[in-house]
RNA sequence: GGUGCGGUAGCUCAGUCGGUAGAGCAAAGGACUGAAAAUCCUUGUGUCGGCGGUUCGAUCCCGCCCCACACCA
């Protein structure tokens, strides 16, 4: 049987390492489930595995769209199923390495077949959201879909924007499409990775130090062209972009990205914590973890 | 030395026409199905700078002191 292993765990704490051992050790290739390191343009802030590590081990979904281009749950699982239909073709396991809860899920679990939203439609969501606020996104869906307004969350904009597209697109709550789980085609063995949360922080603070040291400011001024493409509200950037407007200290920047991305750490763990089917390790028990996926896969 | 403006939650500040105080950020916890490194939800007792005075009652009024900043000498 064809089995996905998945390596996840919040920033920082040590996946690509691992990943790229267990990766020789199976003899298999990597497929990346990472929202914002598909990006070609953006290596150093994204903390991209280095061309070394590429070299190793063929990796997935790394580098491989522009910021301009539109990538999503739904590309990424495209791309994801195509990846392994490749590794699969030549042997029966395929690591799925990443930080991404949702893209995770996406792929070992499906996504509800929603049907596309044309793109005038969503502009339109979009600019009635930008010119009327909130508030016009919570009493359109009020009246026009009572059934999400009564159980959906009512205060994020993403999600009113996300029901009210679906509702104009099909004439159909998006509610009528939400089916949940599906049963994956494969063996999908999940292995988490965690810290202390000192000894992660501790590691966040270091490796943004490191970003600044090896030119993240050089990265992100060449990429003020794309500030408002929305790969590029990422932390590590918008914060330097601000330094770059002349809105803060570099210093204040550099705090705040240490600072955000614990935020982020801390989500990720809230993400992944929840799922039972993780089986949890320290990123330094490669023997650990490699006799565990023995024993199961 | 003088004058002015401040000293309130870890930080930035609001406020109480006198009845012991609240926002944003942080922090902690949680959610999450086509923006997910995004977005959203929950949690706020702190000698209201110190000491006195007035008052039934002061963080709010008065006096003195300490600290910070600005200006004048």
């Amino acid at each position: 049987m064809k089995t996905i292993l998945v390596i996840a765990g919040p920033t920082a704490v040590g996946k690509t390492d691992l990943a790229v051992h267990l990766a020789e050790t199976f003899q298999t290739s990597i497929i990346s489930a990472d929202s914002r390191q598909c990006y070609r343009e953006m290596d150093i802030g994204v903390a991209r595995p280095s061309p070394e590590e590429l070299k190793r081990v063929p990796h997935y979904f790394i580098a491989t769209h522009s910021v301009t281009e539109t990538v999503n749950a739904a590309v990424f699982t495209e791309e994801a199923q195509r990846a392994a239909d490749g590794i699969f073709a030549t042997r029966d396991v395929a690591l799925l390495v990443g930080g991404t809860g949702l893209y995770i899920q996406a792929f070992t679990e499906g996504l509800d077949d929603i049907p596309p939203v044309p793109r005038e439609t969503r502009n339109a969501v979009r600019q009635g959201y930008a010119a009327n606020g909130m508030t016009w996104l919570q009493e359109e869906l009020k009246r026009k879909d009572p059934q999400w307004y009564a159980t959906g969350e009512t205060q994020n904009p993403h999600r009113l924007m996300r029901a009210l597209e679906v509702l104009e697109a099909t004439g159909q709550s998006i509610r009528a499409f939400q089916k949940g789980r599906k049963e994956s085609p494969y063996n999908v063995i999940k292995v988490g990775l965690e810290l202390p949360r000192d000894v992660l922080y501790d590691r966040i603070n270091k490796r943004v130090d490191q970003m600044m040291d090896s030119g993240l400011e050089n990265e992100v001024e060449g990429l003020q062209k794309f500030k408002t493409e929305k790969a590029l509200d990422t932390v590590g950037y918008k914060e330097l972009f601000d330094y770059l407007d002349g809105k803060t200290t570099k210093e204040n920047a550099v705090a705040l990205i240490k600072q955000h991305t614990r935020n982020y750490a801390k989500r990720q763990m809230t993400w992944f914590k929840r799922d039972p089917d993780f089986r949890w390790f320290g990123p330094q028990e490669r023997e650990a973890v490699t006799a565990y996926l023995n024993g199961i896969s």
